[in-house]
RNA sequence: GCCGAGGUGGUGAAAUUGGUAGACACGCCGGAUUCAAAAUCCGGUUCUGGAAACAGAGUGAGGGUUCAAGUCCCUCCCUCGGCACCA
């Protein structure tokens, strides 16, 4: 006995400054973590898992508050889940590649990976001094060969698959710098750097097949239950599945003309059809055309987003062709207008202006005819030539198929059109496939080539990887890898062969990032399915809304093709999302261009990192944007220092504490315990459940108000503060950790104890039980009294009582009772008229 | 234009399942402490009327459902996010 006593580790405790100073302490909890190696993730079959992720930053200088408020956020679950006894991941990289390394690279006369690397070193010390619990042993760089390598070997893999293809495809062109624009270098329709109008241009695009998974992108969103309602229903409209009939209209000495509607109902009110600038037949009818070629090259001077071709006028010519209606066999004229896209459906719509209100506004302006086909089912009246009737109705002045209602005259229509070989049914997506390819340097290389055949071919796998040369000189225009004729040149089968001179697109980097954490350093393979089917899926996913639909979207199609190459064994990449939103000042979004940015490294400077996270979990919940206020960290940094004070209060009656006897506590001291145990299981709840950190913070608050205002004198009420104070500490140690591991180190008297592998504390049910409660008396629904009574009053006393009540007497006066709801605990309303 | 979200005191917000609107905090007002200031502590603070008790109004606008609506339904207004090459 003597000898185990001697053996056990001796209690070291140094007494607890008065004053709270948050750089001393910060910077002490933030080696003993450093030291521990504390947040490093080891795989253990035997312990639940929880892989915790925030997404990664572009490193483009130093954090803003978007950053910290995103990371503070993952940082407090990574926590919390390991005071749940998890065995929890967090891992942190960087998103590399991309266009504003180019710029900054022209601008400060530096390599974009010279200027990239500088960043990430100054950022990742920001992230550490922000105290962020990362496993800093799997970080990654998405513009390092190693990382990138494996991309371009899985994109050689879906080349073999055939998910890969080239095609056609516009981008903007600045005709002067004979160089391609992304969309954020059109301003205005100008190129921003020498204001020259831009053009649409067809180049040779490497895409993906992403619609081969529309089906199951779409599906798969059903079995996503922890992610936002609202994420995956703007998913499922971008996906936009719809059901339709692919319809030809016969067109004289051409190919037949592919039109794909959802209303074939409407199918005898076509009055025209309208195809894209890009279409065939557009390009047919312009060579005999000076008007059309002149309209068709106008439709290309725009900028290829969708926002600016739906903000256009409404703008079409006549080609001079007709088409023939595949039912009436009447002639029908072909327009081209400028809201026909050519990468959606056929390219070609028919126009019923009867039923759809763009092709009524179309055929209003141009004078083409307006035919009824459709009629309310319940014999409204309506004017057609007046307004389109778009709902769904029953046939009119459609022949054989008047009367029929949608679903039986899309049927019939079907299958009138199916037996002539003119039509058939089909199901049709928004989603289009995705391009790939861009014409930029700071991006990894696509990795093909064109061999001496002239054959296009993927670079072998011992090539790989296709290494972008980081020494380079940026001119501004052109792409270092495009204007050096060298770095094209290589061979293939021993013969010369030419390299591909486009990048990749940076969201293949961001599709992929969260399964290499699992094998970040892993030189051999791409993943390792052991490491990777123990962490993944994500247990919970943390970024910006604003990446609600592209990046998410390609996360889920990229895991689903790791899947079918055998990679991983899940369907889905994340468990949970958690969309954070903006952080503003003034009510606009913090930005440089707006000049109303707030650097947290000065706030961190001046108040301490624990101060800057808890304002920001507590000032809104995550899911909202945040208003920023500096009065606001004033006061998140006073009740830091509140907190400090009672937790040094309560060190100096330490000799007179003594251990809780639940069976003694007076009226008062049942009150705290209640209210501790209250704010413990809510607190819980609020961050397991609900990510409604705010609400968790204030909660705590309230109860350091009431350990504030609490009689200490009785050793009984000193033990009931300890266990008070314990919980408060314990609640904010994923929030506010330094403060945290200080204080538990000082409450529980033990310098060697780390708060870090706390366990978060159980709820004592038997401290919960209320003996009173408040009800609420109502007469018409309006509060007239509110009633202390105890809480197992049954209905009909808790009425009489209400009834009873002086004021609720004086409402009921001259009336009769009609009705009285009671609902016990909470309110009676009595009826009365 | 299309898709999605939001609108509550002077400010950020809370109200979790239709059941006390405004918890918690900021700011402001008053007081204590101080030679003074900072810091700290105590009290008050939706609006209108009232000394108070209390009453009336009140959650972007208008309508509806319900004993009861910030919460559900309809119409409208405003702000924000995304729209495929910003990340």
């Amino acid at each position: 006995m003597a000898f185990l006593l001697y053996t056990q580790k001796p209690v070291i405790f140094t007494p607890m400054q008065e004053q709270y100073s948050p750089h001393q302490i910060e910077q002490d909890a933030q080696q003993h973590w450093q030291k521990t190696q504390c947040f490093k993730a080891v795989e253990d079959a035997n312990k639940e898992k929880f892989y915790c992720l925030s997404m990664f930053p572009y490193p483009s200088g130093k954090l803003h508050m978007g950053h910290v408020r995103n990371y503070t956020i993952g940082d407090v679950i990574s926590r919390f889940q390991r005071m749940q006894g998890k065995n929890v991941l967090q891992p942190m990289g960087w998103d590399a590649f991309g266009l504003p390394a180019e710029n900054a690279a022209i601008k400060h006369k530096k390599a974009p990976a010279e200027w990239t690397y500088s960043n990430i070193d100054y950022m990742r010390d920001q992230l550490n001094r922000l105290g962020l619990g990362y496993d800093w042993s799997r970080e990654l760089a998405t513009c390092q060969p190693e990382y990138y390598r494996w991309e371009q070997w899985f994109f050689t893999q879906l080349y073999e698959k055939g998910l890969v293809y080239r095609k056609e495809s516009t981008v903007n062109w600045c005709p002067n710098d004979q160089t391609v624009l992304a969309n954020e270098q059109v301003e205005d329709g100008l190129c921003w750097r020498c204001d020259t109008a831009v053009e649409q241009k067809s180049i040779p695009q490497w895409f993906i097949k992403i619609t081969d998974y529309a089906e199951e992108l779409l599906n798969d969103l059903d079995q996503l239950d922890g992610w936002p309602e609202r994420v995956k229903t703007m998913q499922r409209n971008w996906i936009g599945r719809s059901e339709g009939i692919e319809v030809d209209f016969a067109v004289e000495g051409q190919a037949p003309l592919r039109v794909y509607t959802t209303r074939p109902d409407t199918l005898m009110g076509v009055s025209y059809v309208a195809v894209a600038a890009g279409h065939p037949l557009a390009e047919q009818a312009a060579k005999n055309r000076n008007d059309v070629a002149e309209f068709i090259k106008d439709c290309q001077q725009t900028k290829v987003a969708e926002a600016d071709l739906a903000k256009l006028e409404k703008k079409g010519i006549f080609t001079g062709l007709y088409a023939m209606h595949p039912i009436s066999g009447k002639q029908v004229p072909i327009w081209i207008a400028n809201f026909v896209l050519m990468g959606y459906g056929t390219g070609a719509v028919m126009a019923v202006p009867a039923h759809d209100e763009r092709d009524h506004e179309f055929a209003k302006k141009y004078d083409l005819a307006i035919q009824q086909v459709i009629r309310p089912k319940d014999d409204t009246e309506i004017d057609v030539q007046e307004s389109a009737y778009t709902e769904k109705g029953l046939l009119v002045n459609s022949g054989e198929f008047d009367g029929l209602n949608f679903k039986k005259a899309f049927d019939a229509i079907e299958q009138w059109l199916k037996t002539r070989g003119l039509g058939e049914k089909k199901v049709n997506y928004r989603l289009r496939d995705w391009g790939l390819s861009r014409q930029r340097y700071w991006g990894a290389p696509i990795p093909m080539l064109t061999d001496s055949n002239g054959d296009i071919q993927p670079v072998p796998a011992k090539d790989l990887p296709v290494v972008l040369p980081e020494d380079v000189v940026m001119d501004g225009v052109s792409s270092p890898i495009k204007s050096n004729p060298e770095w094209a040149k290589t061979t293939f089968n021993g013969q010369p062969a030419t390299r591909e001179t486009d990048t990749f697109d940076t969201f293949m980097e961001s599709s992929w990032y969260y399964a290499r954490y699992c094998n970040a350093q892993d030189d051999t393979q791409m993943l390792d399915p052991t490491k990777a089917n123990y962490w993944l899926p994500v247990d919970q996913y943390i970024g910006g809304i604003e990446h609600a639909i592209l990046h998410l979207l390609y996360a889920r199609f990229f895991h689903k093709l790791l899947r079918d190459t055998g990679l991983v064994s899940s369907d889905e990449p994340f468990k949970r999302l958690l969309c954070q939103g903006m952080v503003l000042k003034d009510g606009a979004k913090m930005s440089k261009s707006k000049g109303n940015t707030v650097d947290p490294q000065a706030l961190i400077d001046q108040y301490g990192a624990d101060t800057v996270r808890l304002f920001i979990m507590f000032a809104a919940p995550p899911e909202q944007s945040l208003e920023w206020s500096d009065q606001g960290v004033e006061g998140a940094f006073r009740f830091l220092k509140r907190l400090w004070r009672l937790v040094f209060e309560q060190t100096k009656r330490f000799s007179e504490t003594v251990a809780m006897d639940k069976a003694r506590l007076n009226d008062d001291e049942k009150a705290l315990r209640l209210k501790t145990h209250e704010t413990l299981k809510k607190a819980g709840d609020d961050i397991e459940r609900r990510n409604s950190f705010n609400t968790a913070i204030a909660a705590v608050m309230e109860l350091c108000n009431s350990i504030s205002s609490f009689d200490s004198s009785s050793p009984q009420a000193k033990a009931v503060i300890q266990e008070a104070l314990e919980v408060v500490v314990l609640i904010l140690a994923p929030m506010t950790p330094h403060i945290a591991h200080e204080l538990y180190q000082a409450l529980k008297r033990d310098d060697q104890i780390d708060v870090v592998h706390a366990q978060w504390p159980a709820v004592d049910e038997s401290a919960l039980v209320k003996e009173n409660v408040t009800v609420v008396v109502q007469v018409n629904g309006k509060l007239r009294a509110k009633l202390e009574v105890p809480a197992a009053m049954d209905k009909d006393t808790l009425e009489n009582l209400a009834k009873d009540n002086e004021n609720v007497a004086k409402f009921l006066e001259g009336k009769t009772i009609r009705k009285v709801i009671v609902i016990p605990q909470k309110l009676v309303n009595i009826v009365a008229n």
